[in-house]
DNA sequence: CAGTATCCCGCGTGATACTG
DNA sequence: CAGTATCACGCGGGATACTG
């Protein structure tokens, strides 16, 4: 393994996309639903507060792995899906999970200070 | 590529360990150099107070991705190394670092709200 | 030298109500 | 329905001094 490949700075650019009490959660409904609704999403994330949610969406879509579209009805109606760029990110991710799976399964249900949401 | 095994618990378990301001610094140093003393560490990341790095380190240790050891001796003398489950990480971390460098490499001078240091 | 004790501050998150 | 406006709070992080 090369970790001559280990620059920090850009591991540092990818955690901070990430990082973000719901963005785990709302990659993993946009990884698996294409094009979802915002109403739809929030639903399916039941604790979140609206504003928090959109906050998270708007700084993903300011990250460029998410799309918003609009369309121009009333009442509104705003979709949301993964990006190219946000799609890329999924082999990391599927990294850190399985890095989970492997060697951190004990920690899954007691995970530090209960923060994070985890069904 | 399977994103039914995009679970996103584990992900947030795997993300919890590398939640913290200095968390990817210290890994990138003990990656690098398999023992260090903490005053070569601290004084190696300039900017972190003492008592934050002690912290970060401790969590971390508390993760079981750092081995801490001490020699008892006087003045103390502490090393740090990383463990196997933090040499586990090393693909995980690789993979997020690639996609910073394909996807993000704009961001990383102009990154959101200057938080993180990246040298 | 490694670690602890205080005190402090800002930001991310949350609850709630309002608007177009 | 999607988004904004307030207000509030806890916690991660920082500065500084002290201890064994």
């Amino acid at each position: 393994m090369d970790y001559d490949r280990f620059k920090y700075c850009g591991l540092n650019v990818a955690l901070n996309v990430l990082s973000g009490k719901w963005k785990p959660v709302i990659l993993f409904h946009l990884f698996h639903e294409e094009e979802v609704r915002f109403t739809e999403l929030w639903r399916n994330i039941p604790k979140v507060a609206k504003k928090v949610l959109l906050e998270q969406l708007k700084q993903m879509e300011e990250d460029g792995v998410v799309i918003r579209k609009e369309k121009n009805t009333f009442p509104p109606e705003v979709y949301y899906r993964i990006s190219e760029k946000g799609k890329a990110l999924g082999p990391a991710l599927a990294a850190l999970e399985s890095w989970a799976r492997e060697h951190a399964a004990e920690d899954v249900a007691a995970m530090r200070a209960a923060k994070r949401v985890t069904p």
